[in-house]
DNA sequence: TTTCGTGCAAACCATTTGCAGCAGC
DNA sequence: GCTGCTGCAAATGGTTTGCACGAAA
């Protein structure tokens, strides 16, 4: 059911390949971790992190982020900052274009497909002459539990 | 032509107020420093740190924080982030709803308003019965100059 | 007077970086 | 073999916090 394609082939390493860029391990698992995300799922570097310790492998934190780094910079990985101090990937590739909902009291993520806002985002910015790498909606708020628990938040 | 409220009138202390914080010297001339500011610009707790320095108080960098977060919490100033590594911040009050578009070549924004937007937050989050604090719709992408300047970076 | 707010410095935490060794090509 | 990639540990940079003092109410 999940077929995973030949190294030569896939459309990621190429991507790498093609700018220089060399296929190690690290990468490889890394991108395979990505992969096996659900849809609209985001990691952040350290739960990356953790993923590639339970593979066994002993891929360093330094590489997690400098491997997120250059997926981002390559257009492979979409990083998501929902403000709560640490940044979030997900695949770029495949996704359906999506934006979030996140809750400030419990920072849960809601995701939702909006086909519109991705229209609107590049019309947009093609008024001001950008090119435009990614359009992020984001809704700050409070989710259904945590808008009646309100209360319990002293501080 | 600027004509600055009394202490006992100004809607911003009276949330404080109400809330029961105290008006301090310090929040005083940290919310004044953001009304002087045009619509639409926003800053970061160095700048607004750099901004209270020339005014010859002084007024600690902790400090700063310490307001921006509780005026955030207050709904005071909007919180945005930028994906550039701190935080940014503008009045709530009065600021005609707006949205931004990064350069991620130079960090330049640039402002802009759009009231279907708006809206829509506000509709996409009643859809999850969430409480919507703000929506904020981003455009990250390339200015015209970095746009033709590409090659430039090296890394 | 009581309690909250502040300055200072140390602590934190996410992320980055210098360096020497190892691996891709 | 050359050069880029990695692990490690130290450095960085933004933000937070403990504490004792000073100030709002």
């Amino acid at each position: 059911m999940e077929d995973i394609p030949e190294t030569g082939t896939d459309p990621l390493f190429d991507s790498l390949r093609k700018r220089g860029h060399r296929i190690t391990a690290q990468r490889e698992t890394i991108l395979q971790i990505f992969k096996e995300q659900e849809s609209g799922h985001h990691l952040s570097a350290e739960e990356l992190h953790a993923k590639l310790l339970e593979r066994g492998g002993n891929v360093s934190l330094a590489t997690a982020y400098r491997t997120l780094k250059l997926l981002s910079s390559l257009g492979l990985l979409r990083e998501l900052d929902f403000a709560e101090g640490h940044k979030h990937y997900e695949l770029k590739q495949d996704t359906l274009p999506h934006q979030h909902i996140i809750c400030t009291g419990c920072n849960t993520t809601l995701e939702f497909e909006d086909h519109f806002l991705e229209e609107a985002g590049q019309k947009i910015g093609a008024r001001y002459n950008f090119e435009v790498i990614d359009a992020q909606f984001k809704i700050f708020g409070l989710c259904p539990n945590c808008k009646t628990g309100k209360s319990s938040k002293g501080r």
